[in-house]
DNA sequence: ACTTATATGGAAGGCGCATTCCAGATGTCA
DNA sequence: TGACATCTGGAATGCGCCTTCCATATAAGT
């Protein structure tokens, strides 16, 4: 991990700086600003901004870091459950993600960073996985093709979670309302 | 509607700034700034802001003149309609008004204008009334109470106008899922 | 210990935007 | 038409932010 001519201190402060950009992704109406990372961080703003050549970059990597786990969790979810289960569960758990790092989504629209978008596929390939099994095992409508459920299923999971943050009985809701409306008929 | 002392170039200017804000709004990708605003006008910047005492006044006035016929719209069609079918109209025609006001969302989010604010409350009460109509008509679902079923609605209705502007097949998958979702079991 | 390549803090620079200001223009009223 | 209150354009100002820069500090190698 460590590059050559790299020198030790300046490996730990990227860790630094990377930390606090992650803690602050999870403060709502928090600034997310170069100073408040530095500030945060215990940097200055040169620092931080040079470690990673660039604000986005730093976003786009602490964002990245973020987003790993949840992608993975979804995989395990699908391996270790049926899919209908799965998904349930996985949209529990991504919407209070996104509760939990309210910033993210608004901070992030638009950015087209690289680890940002891959995870982003990422995220929306679990979730046709989940789908595509749900289907087979016939628990999940077929008159709506695949993509257009992937898409809904993404973008109101997102919607729920910017709704309230916070607020677990508008979640449930959401994900009763919309699992019973994409049940076959 | 002319005010004493007010000259008439002014009245006319306003006019003119509210239009041109009102194009904007409905221009995706528009830089809604206050010298697009002046320049799609014809207008200098100072005239724009003063006409309203802030970019933010302006927006609000726009944003209010175009929300007002969909509030209207709905009670209409909930006087013409049973409370069902007026709800689905209502929502595929918000979910197509959003999405031909793409900026408007973004741009306005958080935005407490008193104009915007209230607009946005008779919304939401319009809805309601939708579904208490509904409920009492045994079309929907009571197992889940009437302020989360109208936050839900709501906040769908938003994300998937925003999910992909102006494709109308997700919108009326969108609305099939919700509505189904919604019925008593 | 000494040298040197590398890193640091934070001031200065630059940019995009809303707002303010004012010399000049223009409606208004007698 | 003349006098004057009102309005106008757009340059100047202010503000928040990211980025760049450089004199100083510090790790690494010998």
């Amino acid at each position: 991990m460590s590059m050559p001519g790299r020198r030790a201190d300046a490996v730990r402060n990227r860790q630094l700086a990377l930390e606090a950009a992650t803690a602050l992704l999870a403060e709502p109406d928090a600034a997310l600003t170069v100073e408040a990372i530095a500030k945060k961080a215990g940097l200055g703003v040169g620092t931080v901004v040079r470690a990673f050549g660039g604000k986005d970059a730093l976003l786009d990597t602490a964002v990245a870091h973020l987003l790993e786990p949840v992608v993975r969790r979804g995989r395990d979810l699908l391996q270790q459950y049926g899919s209908e289960q799965a998904l349930r569960a996985f949209l529990t758990e991504l919407i209070a993600f996104q509760a939990a790092h309210h910033p993210i989504s608004d901070q992030l629209r638009g950015l087209t960073t690289p680890a940002t978008t891959a995870l982003r596929a990422d995220l929306v390939q679990v979730v046709a996985e989940m789908l595509t099994g749900a289907r087979q095992d016939g628990v999940i409508r077929t008159d709506i093709d695949l993509a257009t459920t992937t898409a809904l299923i993404s973008h109101l999971a997102f919607a729920i979670a910017r709704a309230q943050p916070g607020n677990p009985q508008l979640a449930d809701a959401f994900i009763t309302v919309v699992m019973d409306g994409l049940r076959p008929s």
